[in-house]
DNA sequence: AGATTTTTCTATATCGATTTAGTTTAGTGA
DNA sequence: TCACTAAACTAAATCGATATAGAAAAATCT
């Protein structure tokens, strides 16, 4: 049954006696507790914890002010509710300007608002700019509380942004892992199982002599798909180099023209294993204007976040990552990590498969 | 000099009078202006109205409060200004979640948020689904001010949305012109002059028979492209089709398999114009898979959000679209529609050159 | 000198929600 | 019947910033 059916003393609801003041509101004044205090004749302090069901509240009471938020459309108001208690309801996306994560990122922020859409809380953009130090804008929405938790991607090792956020007690969710991956909530994609797939499909169509363009050495996913790749590759005795003075990150141009050149020092290679779409695609170029048949003599594999690749260029050999997941799981964690600072902090990892 | 070097009557500056209390802060405690008011000796009210440069407050009593808020790194709290002004400080992008838009909107994203970084305003994101009403994000940030202006693109020539903007005179600009285009702020494309370049230069290649995969017609650009594109076939003697059943914003495949039928059913097409990235790429593929030979027998022209169509396939032909240009000039406009709602609203139209 | 004008502050109330500390009412046990 | 307890409220204070009204002090005018 309900709480306790042995009724053993206590006051009348109020709801029954007063006579509510029925007063029509100004047009167009949005509703308040105050609002609902007026038209059910309860304490504006009874109705506020009416709502949120607090235990020294009638039964009656309580459906009573329930009606009537719902008839009036009563939704509470955020700087009333953030001035007293410290919450936003705010979850802050914190995210590098730079230009070739944009695809990748596009549909992170998608998944992640549609992911918050039920929920109270809103997202928020907070960029940083590519020569910008990543901790100055997690500093900031820290300092000023301008957020109740921030979620970041392009994670190192020893991300400082990380140490910064443990360090203070702050909630937060990162896209990829990092060295203190069991303190924080976080979603991955596994790269080293990529790495090991991208190798493991290479050589079964023969390769021998691989190159891999992979991200910048400081993040974090970057050791994974190096750790995966040359695992496999060292297994089946063939040769694997990174490469140099390029990333998957470098821009289209950038890339191109640094494929162009390990292709030329080196013309044995016979594979490509690209982490990213937009890499694929430069690599791509490079290898039609060197006049290299892509399928034939060459073979390029890639991670692939948006259903491009498999469309025009079957060719291409991609595995999949389906970010929208990545969204929707941050956006729980980083709300568990709100709400629930004590339990263990979300972690997913998307294991690709090797589907034949 | 400055406001009036005769000084006819006044009160001293309270700034020199009062020892200011140096009681030091409970560490960690963010700055208010409670915090200036104490080290400065001055009302809480005054140090409000120094920081904000009202006409009643001394010149060294500025000075003296700005020098402590700079040192103590006073930021006002944003739920303090929005519960008493009822200003929100957020700019909210309402977007769909459509996937077909979102390498277009990742880049608008990107540029607004770095656009307002510099200023007070938040960018928030507020999503709608493809079924749904565009209607009900905007009446919900409305209807309870969670906003102070909004922003949206895919705009109709009538479209509900400004008119219930206007209507309420909320501040808002659109990515994208309306009916309504001098009563409000837009920046746009100009997509009238896409189509008239896109034809003429497939005209100049001798063909002579065009597929046109625009957007769907509801939307006002769809208009435009086909009005330039028409104008210029027609005066041309050439023949021009719009797709029927399939759009640019149908998806990939949908638009892969669209254009396959299309070509199928007229196979004399030798020309095909698109109004996205994305669905030159599907009609790439297409073209592939029934053997047609891009650059030979057939052109594909599109227009290119994202600098990849040019990298890797210097057959289709595009015309470029600068969308960060789209995110400053919006997050300008968005801005002054809020604070200056007398001024003549913010427009700004992009036209793409013709380059030989 | 006294009234007036200017300049420069201060006191108070307010936005909306919530927390803490009472207060009222009804039933219970002796 | 009367103290006592439990239940169900209400009153007042608070978060931080700002608008409005009023007050104090210095210079000016008559």
């Amino acid at each position: 049954m309900g709480k306790s059916d042995v009724v053993t003393g206590g006051r009348k609801p109020a709801a029954n006696r007063q006579v509510p003041d029925l007063t029509p509101e100004l047009p167009g004044a949005k509703p308040t507790l105050k609002t609902i205090s007026r038209l059910s004749g309860l304490a504006v302090p009874t109705v506020s914890r009416a709502l949120s069901d607090a235990p020294d509240i009638g039964a009656e009471t309580k459906k009573l002010v329930r009606r009537i938020a719902d008839e009036i459309g009563y939704v509470p108001n955020r700087a009333g509710v953030r001035l007293r208690t410290g919450r936003t309801n705010v979850i802050s996306l914190v995210l590098s300007t730079e230009h070739d994560m944009m695809n990748h990122t596009a549909r992170l922020i998608s998944s992640l608002a549609g992911a918050l859409r039920d929920t109270p809380y809103h997202l928020i953009m907070t960029p940083y700019f590519p020569g910008e130090d990543p901790l100055r804008p997690i500093r900031y929405i820290v300092e000023t509380g301008s957020a109740d938790a921030v979620i970041f991607n392009q994670t190192q090792p020893d991300d400082p942004r990380v140490a910064y956020l443990l360090e203070r007690g702050f909630p937060f969710a990162t896209h990829g892992r990092t060295n203190w991956a069991e303190r924080h909530a976080w979603f991955d994609y596994d790269n080293t199982a990529f790495g090991r797939i991208a190798v493991r499909k290479l050589v079964a169509r023969g390769r021998r002599n691989l190159l891999l363009v992979a991200p910048p050495m400081a993040q974090n996913y970057a050791l994974h798909i190096v750790e995966g790749a040359t695992k496999v590759a060292r297994a089946s005795g063939i040769r694997i180099t990174e490469s140099r003075d390029y990333s998957s990150d470098s821009g289209s141009d950038a890339v191109r023209t640094g494929a162009t050149a390990s292709l030329i020092a080196d013309p044995g290679i016979d594979g490509i294993i690209c982490s990213s779409t937009s890499a694929a695609m430069a690599v791509v170029a490079a290898l039609e204007s060197l006049g290299r048949k892509l399928g034939h003599d060459i073979d390029v594999f890639a991670k692939e976040a948006i259903p491009f690749l498999n469309l025009f260029r079957p060719q291409i050999m991609a595995l999949k990552e389906d970010v929208s997941q990545a969204g929707e799981f941050l956006a729980r964690a980083a709300i568990q990590a709100v709400r629930e600072p004590d339990l263990p902090p979300l972690q997913g990892l998307d294991v690709p498969r090797d589907l034949g």
